[in-house]
DNA sequence: AACTGTTTATA
DNA sequence: ATAAACAGT
């Protein structure tokens, strides 16, 4: 067949709401044609893990700012309801599009619908091509020397570093040819995208959805917390980390341009850098992992966990949730992220560790909590994360490595702030709650089920 | 990316 | 008396 010139182009916008390094949108403008961006609500095509409430919050806001940009630019995005191969077969049909193009996503049900819908475009003689737009290394490229994917964090990383990052395509497009005429597009509040309100109402103090509020993130991180990141990134109390994790999820920033940043910097602070890249380390590793373990967001990687005596209470679980263990540690941090959506790192791992140790319940009840409340719920990095701290994922802390919430805040939040801010009320330290389990009998509880499973095998 | 109980080293 | 080192979980 023959590609028309001038025939538009649709960037399927997905994870990836950014103009500046994107892949797909820098193919469809070399292709000289005008551009028609995209975005095609379709969570009933997530499988098991459509965006949760907190998700939906961000993306809402994160459309806006996208479709604010693209306006700036002489475009516009256009808004379509799933399922996707129906809306983008439409818009194909109204707009003489002759090329799709996209970045790709690796979550199982989404990766697999891509194949199959982009085999589809093909068949009807269209371009149509995915990019990696989201990970530094595409996770089939990493190899151990064996020819197999990696199970263990430091031998990938190491395997990565070897590895020149991609070409970027950084530059920002100052503008989008337009088609000739507009397809037609909803109003996003017409997709019901949003949560209910009182449950993301501390959200917007806290962050700025987009792409130019991902680039301020970042600069701020660089300038003011990098170059004590190495010892403040554990404290929670501070702003020691970046926090731009759910920039990197939406794709408002991509893992390269962080990359570039880092490396860009002067040599004093180039230490500091590399421990902060470690951390897209850690990213990149389970994206690798998802991709390579289809079942893991549903299945512990280390099959003896199949046979583990979860406990089922429902009465504990609410606890958790709502912050009310007891462990003031626990509560802060469980109510952190029900008020901002985002729970800093440390504590994430102290709360896990607690749902899955001392209350001796399912990690998959944990990380269905953190998909629904977490601003940067992100299926590979919280499949990676639950797996980790339970004890049974690919390169995961041993069952028998149990936190203890209270030497945790001793260690990393000696002067008690971050639990004041959080979890306890001016004047009622004395009130506070007693722990829903005793810490010692919690632990030895913990091992006995781990002795119990092994017996079973 | 731990914790605990015990032993050993150092002041 | 206290810290560092170690083993087992």
């Amino acid at each position: 067949m023959t590609i028309r010139s001038g025939a538009p182009a649709l960037v399927w916008f997905r994870q990836d709401l950014r103009l500046s390094d994107n892949p797909a949108l820098a193919e469809a403008m070399q292709r000289g044609s005008s551009v028609i961006p995209v975005f095609i609500w379709a969570p009933e095509e997530e499988g098991a893990w459509p965006p949760g409430a907190a998700s939906r919050w961000w993306l809402g806001r994160s459309l806006v700012g996208l479709n604010a940009e693209l306006e700036r630019r002489g475009s516009r995005l256009i808004v379509r309801r799933g399922p996707s191969k129906e809306a983008l077969g439409r818009l194909v049909a109204e707009s003489g599009a002759t090329a799709v193009y996209w970045n790709r996503r690796y979550e199982p049900a989404v990766a697999s619908r891509d194949a199959a819908l982009s085999a589809h475009l093909r068949g009807q003689g269209l371009l149509a091509e995915g990019f990696n737009g989201s990970v530094l290394f595409d996770p089939q490229m990493i190899r151990n020397q064996n020819g197999q994917p990696f199970r263990v964090f430091t031998a990938f990383w190491r395997a990565c570093l070897t590895r020149l990052v991609g070409p970027s395509s950084n530059n920002t497009p100052k503008r989008l040819a337009a088609p000739v005429n507009w397809p037609h597009s909803l109003a996003l509040p017409e997709l019901s995208m949003n949560p209910p309100a009182d449950w993301t109402s501390g959200h917007g103090e806290t962050w700025q959805p987009g792409e130019s509020g991902a680039h301020r993130q970042l600069k701020r991180f660089l300038e003011e917390a990098l170059s004590g990141y190495p010892s403040n990134r554990d404290r929670p109390a501070l702003v020691g980390t970046s926090r731009l994790s759910p920039h990197l999820h939406f794709g408002e920033i991509s893992p390269g341009q962080v990359w570039r940043a880092v490396l860009r910097l002067p040599h004093d602070r180039l230490a500091a850098g590399h421990a902060f890249l470690r951390q897209i380390g850690w990213r990149e590793f389970a994206y690798h992992l998802l991709h390579h373990h289809l079942e893991s967001p549903h299945k512990p990687l280390r099959p003896e966990f199949a046979a583990f005596p979860w406990r089922h209470d429902a009465g504990l679980l609410k606890a958790w949730r709502q912050g009310r263990t007891g462990y003031p540690l626990v509560d802060a941090g469980m109510r952190e992220l029900r008020h901002t959506g985002w729970m800093h790192n440390r504590v994430r791992m102290v709360v896990a560790s607690f749902l899955v140790k001392h209350l001796l319940i399912d990690w998959q009840e944990g990380a269905a909590w953190f998909w629904d409340t977490l601003v940067d719920a992100d299926l590979a990095n919280n499949t990676l994360g639950w797996q980790w701290v339970a004890g049974c994922g690919a390169d995961a802390a041993p069952y028998f490595r149990i936190f203890n919430p209270a030497l945790q805040a001793a260690r990393f939040d000696p002067g008690g702030e971050y639990v004041r801010r959080w979890a306890l009320e001016p004047g009622s330290e004395a009130a506070y709650p007693p722990p829903i389990v005793a810490h010692d009998e919690a632990r030895h509880r913990a091992l006995a089920a781990l002795a119990s499973m092994k017996k079973d095998l």
